[in-house]
DNA sequence: AGTTTCTTCCTAATGACTCTAGGAAAGAGG
DNA sequence: CCTCTTTCCTAGAGTCATTAGGAAGAAACT
């Protein structure tokens, strides 16, 4: 019998692309099996079980797009270094929608595994790092790194689920956003508590 | 045989507590069944699949949702109009956290039951018609609604999934987080493209 | 009351899926 | 060549979704 060369990485990286192809909630252990060519039982020593495989695919494409938004804002600053994080990230969910869908559902993943994965430190060092430019102090910092990533995130859901159905072309109204969003964190510090309409 | 007194709506409802309590993507048809002392086979009546009842309870959530944001907007205005509806909808996901992540996956739903679901369409006019005291035209109007809508939408979402791990309290981003989207609203018109950092 | 009809719920059955236990065989190291 | 570990298989139990067809309650008609 010709070995099939599992290892753990194989069967989440199969995992993931069926992800892509087929929708995260159609990926199961047999047909993640039988793209392999192995039978389902055999996947169970590389992979606790389907919850395990799903934490492993999200660690898979966190890693992944941090990596795309690291390449894309190297040596950018401010509203360029904005704009191509947010396109990097708005891309990487665009080209793989299982592998997003993944990173976005309640994580309960293995502590121990997630330890070892370098994408979500890395995102927020990253995140960090970049709106540092903007000159805010904690906790401002962190209030703006929280509103960027609900933005960014919840449009790309929200585009992904479909519900931007009006005419207006989403595109547009993505660059509106963003140049908001720059805005935005330019005046940050000047919009505290207080003034009513 | 005493009947159980199955409708549509009563298999939804079940449907909707079962995914308050154990989580969305643990509905499954035996487990509503069961919980209405009923074989699995009899659910088939009113419901025309798993997919279907998962639709229905995105729709009574839209709509239930709604309802409370309607009534805690009522005679609000401005800001004040704008934190209560932001509350409204997030005290909603916290209060139905499966309800809310069935409204989130992207929706297949039958369309004609969808025509009839007064939630998803109201909730657009209520957003709308808020956002018209900021006196916005379209297009902004729409990118304002998008923008609006991400945000809270993304806020939560990550909330939900316990993407806001840093010390910081939820709480005070969040109060942060309504200060700078009404800013931004009341100056829509100012950041228009252009103007790098 | 008796009959018809519709709806509601059941039994029965199929096929897909998850996951466990125990065995065989391939490759590595001695 | 022998032993050990890893890798993969066979077998099997249990859950789930879904369909088909039947029985029994309710309501309407005679």
């Amino acid at each position: 019998m010709a070995r099939a060369g599992l290892t753990a990485d194989r069967v989440t990286l199969t995992g993931a692309e069926l992800a892509d192809e087929v929708g995260l909630d159609h990926v199961t252990m047999s047909a993640v099996a039988r793209r392999l060519g192995v039978k389902d039982a055999s996947l169970y020593a590389h992979v606790r079980n389907l919850e395990d495989l799903r934490g492993r695919i999200a660690l898979l494409a966190a890693d992944e797009k941090t990596i795309r938004i690291a390449e894309a804002t190297a040596g950018r600053a401010g509203k360029d270094a904005l704009v191509a994080y947010a396109n990097a990230y708005r891309d990487y969910a665009h080209e793989h929608p299982g592998r997003y869908t993944a990173t976005q559902i309640p994580m309960h993943i293995d502590p121990e595994l997630l330890a070892q994965a370098p994408g979500p430190r890395r995102a927020i060092e990253l995140t960090y790092s970049m709106l540092r430019a903007y000159r805010l102090d904690e906790p401002d910092l962190t209030d703006a790194v929280r509103m960027m990533r609900s933005m960014l995130h919840g449009f790309i859901n929200l585009e992904a689920a479909g519900g931007f159905a009006h005419a207006r072309p989403v595109e547009d109204s993505w660059a509106r956003c963003l140049d908001a969003l720059h805005t935005l964190l330019q005046n940050w510090h000047e919009h505290r508590e207080g003034d009513p309409a």
